[in-house]
DNA sequence: GCCACCGGTGGC
DNA sequence: GCCACCGGTGGC
């Protein structure tokens, strides 16, 4: 009643228990977009919470999304994520976007807004697919082949678009996180509980921010891909 | 040309 | 039958 937009509802997924700090820390210097509550202070009803998401309570810190049973991830697409968004990484949005018209009217589709670009994806197929090659998959397409699974593609493909809507970065690499060379040996260790949860160490010298924040995302990006990991 | 939206398919 | 995903089209 209350509510003027009910079509659109931007949920934040920060309700991750004990994964990464929900609130990302700008160190990149990029223009993340705070949350600000009278940005989008239309209704500050349930803007934090999702509806949804029936037991995630449980969850203390064991461990994040752990599907034991049936990965998902072999066939196609399809009950890949029901109902948990705790697989996106840290600072990403899902956008319930409700139907208005058409035989499909009254049905949600999900879309999951990248924070920094502002990329929007229509599945959690297509987020993946951009973490680890920091890329849509274009359609045309010829041949992607492409020795190794290493990601070093700098962009430049013309998916560029910055003039339309949200303006990116020009450049935005992939990921800080060298996937075949990781690091030989990293110590996660407890943060204060205000803060990052968990600092990764190199040795004994600690890891920027930024980087930080990136191996977060590669982390969250491994683990949903190899849940025996 | 790009984006947003709807329709329809197909696995559970 | 439900739900997530992708294709395609229309609008801007």
């Amino acid at each position: 009643m209350s509510i003027s937009t009910p079509s659109d509802h931007v949920t934040q997924p920060g309700s991750i228990p004990g994964d990464f700090p929900p609130d990302p820390l700008l160190s990149t210097g990029s223009f993340i977009s705070s949350p600000t509550p009278a940005a989008d202070g239309a209704l500050g009803s349930s803007a934090t919470q999702p509806p949804v998401q029936g037991g995630s309570e449980a969850i203390g810190m064991s461990d994040q999304v752990n599907p034991s049973p049936a990965n998902s991830e072999s066939k196609s697409r399809k009950r890949s994520a029901p109902l948990d968004n705790s697989w996106l990484p840290p600072g990403w949005r899902v956008e319930d976007k409700v139907r208005a018209s058409g035989a499909t009217a009254g049905s949600v589709d999900k879309y999951y807004l990248e924070p920094i670009t502002g990329r929007k994806f229509r599945s959690r197929t297509e987020v993946l697919y951009y973490l680890e090659h920091g890329t849509t998959p274009k359609k045309g397409s010829k041949k992607a082949k492409n020795t190794g699974s290493s990601s070093d593609h700098l962009e430049g493909k013309g998916r560029n678009k910055s003039s339309r809507k949200v303006k990116e970065t020009p450049a935005l690499p992939p990921l800080n996180f060298d996937f075949e060379n990781p690091p030989e040996e990293v110590s996660w260790c407890m943060g204060n509980a205000g803060e990052e949860a968990w600092t990764p160490f190199v040795g004994e010298g600690k890891v920027q921010d930024s980087v930080r924040r990136d191996w977060c995302t590669a982390f969250t990006v491994i683990t949903t891909k190899n849940p025996s990991r």
